[in-house]
Order: C-alpha cells, then structure tokens, then sequence
RNA sequence: GGGAGCAUAGCUCAGCUGGCUAGAGCAGCUGACUCUUAAUCAGCGGGUCGGGGGUUCGAAUCCCCCUGCUCCCA
C-alpha cells in the first residue's frame, strides 16, 4: 500500500509521539506482557476491588485535566481504563499524553464501578507495548467499505466487533465438527493438495509446477480419489477438512479456494452419511448458535429434525405437472419455455429437466432438504439404484437454496469405474487416473460418502449473504 | 461474458440541473477541565474529488477510456 502525503502527515505526529516517549524512558515496541487474564474472561468474572494486570489496543481516550478515561480493546472486547494522576503519578499520566488511538498498552490495578456502571480497571501502573503509527478507521461508524474490508481485514476486525464474533463462530463450528466426527469413530487424515492429476469433480483445476520432479501438477479440486484409497487400505471411517483449489469464478458463494469436509464411511451408504450430516449440524447448531433457528430475516432456515426426504422425481412433477415424464419431448420443451426458461432446441429431456430444477426448484428449498434418486447422467461416481438404474443412490442436501452437501453410496466397482473414466477421458489416456483404478480393483469395500461445503455450511448458520463474509481473506483482484 | 451502480480528507459521509477559496462529523494539533463514555468547551491544520483524456470562459459535477468494488443476469 502507498502512503499519500497526508497518510504521512498523521505518521509524522504518531513519530514524534514515539520519541517523546522513547525521551521519558519508554520503550516503543515493548517485551512480553504477563496478564492476569483476558478482557473477557476479566468481565465475566468481575469483582470490584480485585487486582488485575489486563492489555490491549487503545481504541478510545478521554482526558479531562488530571484524569484520563480510554477503553482497551482485546479481541471483539473492550474493557475501560481509569488513569488518574494522583495515582499513576506525575510522570507516567504525562507520558500518557503520547498515547496515541491504536497503541497497545497494558495497565494494571483494581477492578471498580465507575458511577455510571461501567465496570472499570483503575491503573496504578501502565505499560507501552507497542505503539501503532497509522490511525484507526473511525470509532462509531467502523470501517464500512467494503473492499477496505476485505483488503484489510485487519482493520475490519478491529473497528467491527461483530465481525471478529463471527470468525470465532466459524471457528466453534469447525471444531464443533471436528469434535462430533471423532466422536463418530472417524479418523482425521491429510492427502495430497498438489496432485498429478486433478480429481475426484469436474472442475477447472489450478495448474503449477514441481521442478524438482520436472512435472507439471494440480492444486486438489477434491480429496475423493485419495480418501477412497485409503479404504482400500483398510480405513473404515475417515475425513479430511482441509482446502480445495477450483480455478473458476468468484461470486457471493464462490471464492476459489474453499473449506470442504469429505468423509467417507466403509459398509455404509448415502442413507447412513443422510443420518450422519443432519446430526452432525443439528449438534453443531445447537452448541455453537444455542438454536436451530439460525440467520434472520431472508436468511432464515429451520434446522429442526426430522428433514425433508424428497425424491428429484417427486419434486420435478410437482413443479412441472404430473405428466412431466410422458410428454412428448417437444411438448416438455414448450411447457420449460412457458415457465420462462430459456432451452436451446438441441437440449434432450434431462437437460430440460434439469434446468427446471435449477431454476426454479432448488432456490424454494429454503429448510434443510435431501433430494434423493438424482439421474445417473448428472452423478458419474455414484452407484445406480438396486431398483432403478437410472437413477443413482445418493443425496444432495440443500440449504437456503444451495447444495450444501452431496452424499453418495460410492461406486466400488472397478470396471464400471474404469469404463466411466474412458468415457470422460473421450480418449485421452493421460487422464485416466490408472493408480486409483488399481486400487480399486484390490478391492474397495461398499461405502457412504459425503462432502460438506463448510463456507456455505457457515454461511447458512450465521446468517450471513456472502462467502466473502466467512473467509477471513477472500480472494480479490491484486490492486497496486 | 452482459447490464446497472459506486469511488470526494486517515475513517464515515454531504456537495452532482457546470459557477465564490470543495464542506460536516470523527480522528489529528493548541488550550481548559480529577467519574468520562459518540465526553464537553474555545481555537487551528488537513484534499491529485480513483487514474487518464475530452467538451467548456469555467468540471468533483457533463462525455469517452482505464482500474477496483458492489448488485443483477449468463
């Protein structure tokens, strides 16, 4: 970032600041500051008249003549601190007169109720730590622009408390996931990210290069194909929460790297992972949100169990009439145009149909829904319906109009495995991903298999409209 | 990829039917004040109006291009 010259001018002040107080015997950039406990937990166990030795950034600071009111922020919290010359003395309420909006200090003395409530901490003793040399944004309205935000997270997380609160939601909830999959019997492992071949989804991948080896890789588009090897090896129940890489657009719900959990499950199916995700979330709802009543307005959703089980089926007739499956193709294709949808004439039924679902269905699913018996042609890797090979064995969980979770009873069977491999390869060898073929056919055994799109899975629980709101550093385009 | 909108002081925002030296609040500076809390009171400084080009006697304001962001659509 570039300094304009007036950036400078508010720079020069807070250096003279720091040499004055450099002159009177402080030192800018402090060493380790031992605290008897944080602002919060300070506030929640308050006790007047009780020590304490607490730090953090000056955010706010009210002189009066001989006495000083600032509020020390730590974290999303702010505790007030009383500096009073006759107590501190003559020459560190001076020096305080340095201080500057964005420095770190740390105070101690003793808990107190100022007269109007606000509990307080009178100093006896005050500490720099370090001093700031740019100012903060402004104190009552926060930083608002939006790209400053995300530019600078940094700022963001200082000036907008409820910012720094949903991280820390983000946080509970990955560990509250964390703790509810162990607690299942799963084991967590880590697979490749840089990858020969990129698979396991259709996306585009990210391409690099390892020169050590002379070869060309992928950043991981999925997990998928490493995880099912691992059940090959004897793994029954594992997952991995980590990154995935997909060198595509950036939207409110897209950045291009995001945080998936895939888990997979040996002698279970797309109805045990069913099982698995609404316990798993109602859990986390519950212990993280304190509700399954979670976001506002727009953005509520109703986590209560049991969920909606509905099949692709049922809800294409629902939406497109009865009839839907015995139209005539250009009759189908006529009713699709006659709800507004826009279908070139070379589309055959199942494209038409799901178009329909798309656009018009999964946007209406508002409250937690599986959508089960998916046509095979939309879901290559999964195992066909023992009583209907058209449709594969496998749910897709939508929340708040987007899929938030696929599930699938995972195809196990190698020859099946290979002859959809040539066939997405359309004869390109070189990306037939032979290795795991191999592994497949020394067996896999019969499993479930789920992956859950975290930074939607938060968004859906914090209420929150974008994904740029639940990734502390979005991608954006690079600005001088 | 297409369309619409936004960009003014460190921050939050006015100003935009072209016309005094571009304004306010916060932050900053000087001074007063020993329970303030968006502290208060008196005074002061602070601008490449995103960047470039054009129209005009005159552009923050109108037109074109570029950059970034936001929203809608694909």
């Amino acid at each position: 970032m570039e300094h304009g010259p007036k950036e400078n001018e508010f720079r020069q002040q807070r250096l003279a600041n720091l040499q004055k107080l450099q002159e009177m015997g402080y030192t800018p950039f402090g060493q380790a500051f031992a605290r008897t406990g944080t602002v919060a937990a300070t506030l929640a166990g308050f006790a007047e008249h009780q020590p304490a030795t607490l730090a953090g950034r000056v955010v706010s600071k009210r002189q009066m003549g001989k006495s000083i009111f600032a509020h020390l922020q730590d974290g999303p919290d702010r505790l007030q601190i009383y500096v009073k010359k006759d107590l501190v003395g003559e020459q560190a309420f001076a020096a305080f007169e340095w201080i500057d909006l964005g420095d770190h200090l740390g105070a101690e003395g003793e808990l107190f109720v100022t007269k109007t409530g606000e509990k307080t901490l009178k100093a006896a003793k005050w500490t720099l730590l370090s001093k700031a040399l740019l100012p903060l944004p402004e104190k009552w309205h926060g930083l608002q622009d939006v790209e400053l935000r995300y530019r600078q997270r940094y700022l963001d997380l200082i000036a907008n408390p409820e910012v720094r609160r949903l991280f820390d939601q983000r946080t509970r909830i990955i560990a509250e996931l964390r703790v509810g999959l162990t607690g299942h019997g799963f084991a967590e492992v880590e697979t490749p990210m840089i990858q020969p071949m990129a698979g396991g989804a259709a996306a585009n991948p990210f391409k690099t290069r390892y020169e050590a080896l002379g070869a060309d890789m992928f950043l991981r588009i999925a997990p998928e194909l490493y995880l099912k090897r691992l059940l090959v090896g004897g793994y029954d129940k594992v997952f991995e929460l980590n990154r995935n890489f997909r060198n595509e657009g950036l939207d409110r719900s897209h950045n291009p790297e995001f945080t998936m959990v895939e888990i997979y499950e040996a002698y279970g199916d797309c109805r045990s992972m069913q099982r698995l995700v609404e316990e798993l979330v109602t859990t986390v709802a519950q212990k993280v949100c304190g509700s399954l009543q979670v976001g506002a307005g727009d953005m509520a959703v109703n986590l209560t169990s049991p969920w909606r089980v509905v099949t692709y089926r049922d809800l294409i007739l629902a939406q497109a009439g009865a009839d839907w499956y015995d139209l005539p193709l250009e009759t189908a294709r006529q009713r699709a145009r006659d709800f507004k949808l826009d279908i070139p004439a070379d589309w055959d039924r199942g494209a038409i149909t799901h178009e329909i679902y798309e656009k018009l269905i999964e946007k209406t699913l508002i409250n937690p829904t599986f959508v089960t018996r998916l046509p095979v042609e939309l879901v290559p890797l999964a195992k066909a319906c023992a009583d209907d090979p058209t449709v594969v064995d496998v749910f897709e969980l939508v929340i708040r109009g987007r899929e938030i979770a696929p599930g699938y009873s995972e195809l196990n069977n190698p020859i099946e495995q290979r002859r959809r491999f040539e066939e997405q390869a359309k004869g390109d060898a070189a990306k037939i991903d032979q290795d795991f073929l191999d592994a497949l056919e020394h067996g896999m055994p019969p499993a479930g298999g789920m992956g859950i799109g975290i930074d939607r899975l938060i968004m859906v629980l914090t209420g929150a409209e974008s994904i740029r709101d639940v990734v502390l550093f979005p991608q954006l385009k690079p600005r001088g």
